[in-house]
DNA sequence: CATTACCAAGCAAGCGCTAGGTTTGTAAAG
DNA sequence: CTTTACAAACCTAGCGCTTGCTTGGTAATG
């Protein structure tokens, strides 16, 4: 139950070019480890080097950085799961590939700002939340029309039920983000196999 | 992503005679609901009746009465667990009970406590964490001894990992939390049914 | 007359955020 | 080249408020 030990806080490629991009990097970071309510906006201006007041000159207020840390991670993790895809027939060939992106995205780069977005979401004012869930929407359709394809070509039992099936693997695979270590023996590959056995079973 | 409807904030039985009781009670529902940190000594004082300053008699720190509330709930729950296999011989029968066992401390009446142990755990002190680790690791080892049975039996497959399998349907599990809701139209066996899927798969 | 449960009042520290001024980088104008 | 102009990035200082927690006392129970 422990942080993982080792996650860059890089959110998207280039973005600690900018002053904003390496507040948010930083913030994901801060958030990751400590929680947004326990980070201060002090230790986040102490992060990245500069005066707690200053950062008012790039977010309106801490909640804004909360909610483009949040909104960088999905569109960032969406457009990868669509090009994941890329070349795949097969719906067990295009599910493989979708766990593989989701673990890459959740034990990988972007690790820190995704266990932020499922663990700080009640941080966000409603308005917040809800403009971001329908971001995840478009994120979680990918999934399910993967899974449609499957159960319509007989790869699932008749009464097993995509939208369920989606949750308690999409809960799986979070899940993953407190316990995997990269550095351990098991690698990406080899846990996504596993993560495969509780779609199709044994008998893939 | 929304927080359940509706969740009893119950943490066993005949606990709420106590003041200290009530506390326990009231402060699982706050801190399920608000999280810990935005959760004031005021509004825990408030929703039990009581002044602010009344709840330092009980408890001498906030974070006491989290690390409280965890303690409690996986205590009960362990003792659930291994009562709900009393008399079941098969695996597969072990681990539906097993299963139905662990959805309904998540989604029954200690969901919002179960749900604070996830979320909230940062917020303990680390001696507070090393201290309830332990308790857990006994509630792991319940399942994991399951799952080995299970493997030895040949109902498996041989390149099947029982700790990887347990914290990714542990995870499933856990996400429940989340999405499912009791008044909806799948009940609990059903929900067991589709999870024990991730385990066998369809040839069960 | 000790124990338990509570109240009333408030302290010290920390919080998000603001106001007003200073530095720095860039580029057109002279 | 130098000067002027200007915005972006940042600093200094601190306000107003909330926080967890303390203190010293009261009321009821057995």
């Amino acid at each position: 139950m422990a942080a993982n030990t080792k996650q860059s806080a890089r959110l998207a490629n280039g973005m600690e070019d900018t002053p904003r991009g390496r507040l948010l990097a930083a913030a994901a970071h801060l958030f990751r480890v400590k929680g947004f309510e326990r980070t201060t906006v002090r230790d986040l201006a102490q992060e990245v080097g500069i005066q707690s007041g200053s950062i008012f000159h790039h977010f309106r207020t801490k909640e804004e950085i909360l909610r483009c840390v949040m909104e960088e991670v999905i569109h960032l993790n969406t457009d990868r799961l669509r090009g994941s895809m890329d070349g795949a027939t097969s719906p067990q060939e295009k599910l493989l590939r979708l766990i593989k992106a989701e673990l890459n995205s959740i034990v990988g780069d972007t690790g820190e700002a995704m266990a932020v977005l499922i663990f700080e979401w009640r941080c966000l004012k409603e308005d917040s939340q809800k403009y971001l869930l329908e971001l995840r929407n478009h994120y979680e359709r990918i999934w399910l029309n993967v899974l449609e394809e499957a159960k319509q070509q007989g790869l699932l039992a008749p009464d097993r039920d995509v939208v369920v099936l989606r949750r308690l693997l999409g809960g799986a695979l979070a899940w993953t983000n407190y316990w995997y270590k990269t550095e351990g023996k098991m690698d990406i590959e080899q846990l996504a196999q596993q993560s495969l056995y509780m779609v199709f079973g044994d008998g893939q």
